[in-house]
DNA sequence: AATATTACTCTACAAATGTAGAATATAAAT
DNA sequence: ATTTATATTCTACATTTGTAGAGTAATATT
């Protein structure tokens, strides 16, 4: 089950993060700062989907994410180019260049990049 | 307010279509078709939030997307890279080009296509 | 004209989401 | 030991989403 838009927003702290316990998570937050119980049931629920687990110290836990940024990302990503590009990652590229304020000298980064790409190939 | 999954996939259909009567849209649909009235209260709420209009056309409308694919498209990953690059699409690229297993060809192309854009500033 | 088909609106309802108070447990500070 | 601060669970509730039936209007077919 994929997560809601705030729980990948607490996600993002947590990749952030690293590990971190309610205090740290908290922390994160610009005011106004959500309560205490609201971040609790998010993590709960994102347990509960299999994203977040946690250790145990004393009273409370230190959260960590189950899964990697990349990887969540990625997912994500190739469910956008499916539904938009008809499951072209190159035709992603190339809209996504056109379409994306990229500065030259950016492009010019990823140009460079994509260089490297193809020499690994 | 933006649109959820099943309107989003709507939307593709009338995209697609340009415009479209009701039939014409659930044409599109593969089996097991949702049932009419599920896609008349989509449209309606699509209607209300407004990115789609329509025609009246004696009894039924012609329903059309007010909002461009590329325009929505773009908002979205620009939402997506907000979310997960720090707001940095160059960021975002790099990731992409590592991510995404484009085939030697498509690098290339996406390379002159960048070219192209460089060109242009 | 009578009937069948189709589109649309209204209403409904379960599940998911955003948000948080009340109650409870526990640890930290005095 | 008593008070205080903090973390967690339970419960709750409004909103959004996915889905569709019942009812109604209008059109096409016989």
């Amino acid at each position: 089950m994929k997560l809601s838009k705030t729980e990948e927003q607490l996600m993002q702290h947590l990749w952030k993060l690293e590990k971190a316990f309610m205090k740290d998570i908290l922390e994160q937050y610009p005011e106004p700062k959500p309560a205490t119980t609201t971040i609790a049931t998010l993590l709960k629920r994102m347990t509960d989907k299999g994203y977040v687990s946690y250790k145990t110290f004393g009273k409370s836990r230190e959260y960590y994410p189950l899964i990697k940024k990349a990887d969540y990302f990625s997912k994500h990503v190739n469910g956008l180019i499916k539904n938009f590009f008809n499951d072209s990652a190159s035709q992603f590229a190339s809209f996504f260049t056109k379409e994306t304020n990229l500065t030259k000298e950016e492009l010019e980064d990823l140009r460079k990049l994509i260089d490297n790409e193809i020499k690994k190939k």
